[in-house]
DNA sequence: GGCCAGGTGTAAA
DNA sequence: TTTACACATGGC
């Protein structure tokens, strides 16, 4: 029989249709990208990425050249721009130790090396080991987590939910990567972080707010 | 004007 | 091992 969370996939997707995630023209726009969205509106990030292809920096070299005030001007409409920079400067830096961009993404144990890097962590690698080098690795979020509790009542360290969808999915990776973008769309327009689940396509069978129905 | 956003590192309890 | 806080801009 068929797991809650493969059912709850197949009506996200009816309902949402393919969101065709990451949006970015390249891997390595994508990696850029995994690091500037964190804890920001992907809006934000949009402007910063179109900021930096217009300066010609989107490529490691570009980036390990470009001055670090330069840089923090391109993406400080993401926030943490002083924070970024470092983040991104690292990134490149660890990138070129391996030669190009493609060795890199086929490093044996590559979500050993992401974390190693300070400034990415947990949400952060399997982002760009899963968008960015095509691996295998379910993305935990913010929405992941808030809505996998309210539904289901389950919490858990990011690990522990990660291992959650691993078990009850089959290992695919377009899976992985179309099922985290609809688990964003999801808690962007109805499982917020003040209760909003007015209008919510999967209502029924989420255990959150029960017996407060209107 | 206040809350929230596709987190992470650090320090203290 | 958990909790609190800094980091910072922009949309609604």
């Amino acid at each position: 029989m068929m797991s809650e969370l493969k059912a709850l996939f197949n009506r996200l997707l009816d309902h949402f249709g393919e969101q065709g995630w990451w949006p970015g023209e390249t891997r390595f726009e994508v990696m850029i990208g995994a690091i500037l969205t964190q804890n920001v509106s992907w809006l934000n990030v949009e402007r910063a990425i179109d900021n930096m292809k217009e300066e010609g920096i989107m490529e490691p070299g570009a980036i390990r050249r470009v001055e670090k005030e330069r840089l923090q001007e391109l993406i400080k409409p993401t926030g943490f721009y002083r924070q970024k920079t470092e983040r991104l400067k690292r990134l490149v830096r660890v990138i070129e130790r391996y030669g190009s961009l493609d060795e890199f993404l086929q490093i044996e144990d590559l979500r050993s090396v992401l974390l190693n890097i300070k400034g990415i962590g947990s949400e952060t690698a399997d982002s760009i080991l899963l968008y960015a080098a095509d691996r295998p690795h379910f993305v935990v979020d913010a929405y992941t987590k808030r809505i996998l509790e309210r539904r289901q009542g389950i919490e858990g360290n990011y690990q522990e939910i990660k291992s959650i969808f691993d078990e009850e999915l089959e290992e695919s990776v377009p899976l992985y990567k179309e099922y985290h973008a609809l688990l964003v769309e999801l808690g962007k327009n109805y499982c917020k972080k003040n209760p909003s689940c007015e209008g919510c396509p999967v209502r029924d069978g989420c255990s959150y707010g029960e017996g407060s129905e209107g």
